[in-house]
DNA sequence: CGTGTAAGGAATTCTGACACG
DNA sequence: CGTGTAAGGAATTCTGACACG
């Protein structure tokens, strides 16, 4: 009755200012990572920024990676690695998914 | 590296007006439920009250009973029931604890 | 390139109170 | 008892810009 599996990671409700302080990071910092597309927050109906805590982990990596001398483009480059070799993935599976289900389709 | 097992359901980060979204009450039934002592929000330094996840899902379950026609008093006295169940509970767990601890004290 | 800051406006949140019932 | 509302102030957030480098 109270624990639903949802995935609050990466529901969308936390304000910047509540951000900066998880953070330690400056709300002009936060906006500049989004700018730079590294991260993607939902806005409410008037306009302000909600991130979630997956966001906020990925800024901590991120403030981690920028203190280390990487700039934000060498950042996003790694972010477009990992989403394709996940893509990539998802292709994979649904190519041997296709296999399947023309073998099953065959055989009913 | 980006998860960690801490329990994001209870940390205070969500501010009101995101929990009048998430849950469909009004700002003012949400602050009088607190003084009812049935939420517990924590405050920003400013003193912007502050929910977290399982509050939320708290606030949602009150709506029900609320709407059912049960009174606040009612849910504070269900709620105290709760936890001292659970404080028994710790106590119990405690005690036999301290039993086990005594029993292995006097073979070492 | 990454970040600080002052600027001005619009929305947010807070508290205590009046109101109905 | 539970909730709506107008009131006034203080903090929040937003954007675009100037600045340094």
């Amino acid at each position: 009755m109270s624990s639903k599996a949802e995935s609050y990671i990466y529901k969308k409700v936390i304000s910047i200012g509540t951000v900066c302080e998880l953070t330690g990071l400056s709300e002009r910092q936060i906006r500049y990572y989004e700018k730079r597309k590294l991260i993607f927050p939902e806005r409410s109906e008037r306009g302000n920024r909600k991130y979630s805590f997956s966001d906020v982990e990925a800024l901590m990596e991120i403030a981690n990676k920028i203190e280390e001398g990487m700039q934000t483009s060498e950042l996003r480059k790694e972010l477009n690695m990992k989403q394709s070799t996940s893509y990539e993935h998802a292709v994979k599976e649904t190519m041997i998914r296709g296999q399947l289900n023309a073998y099953f389709n065959k055989r009913q």
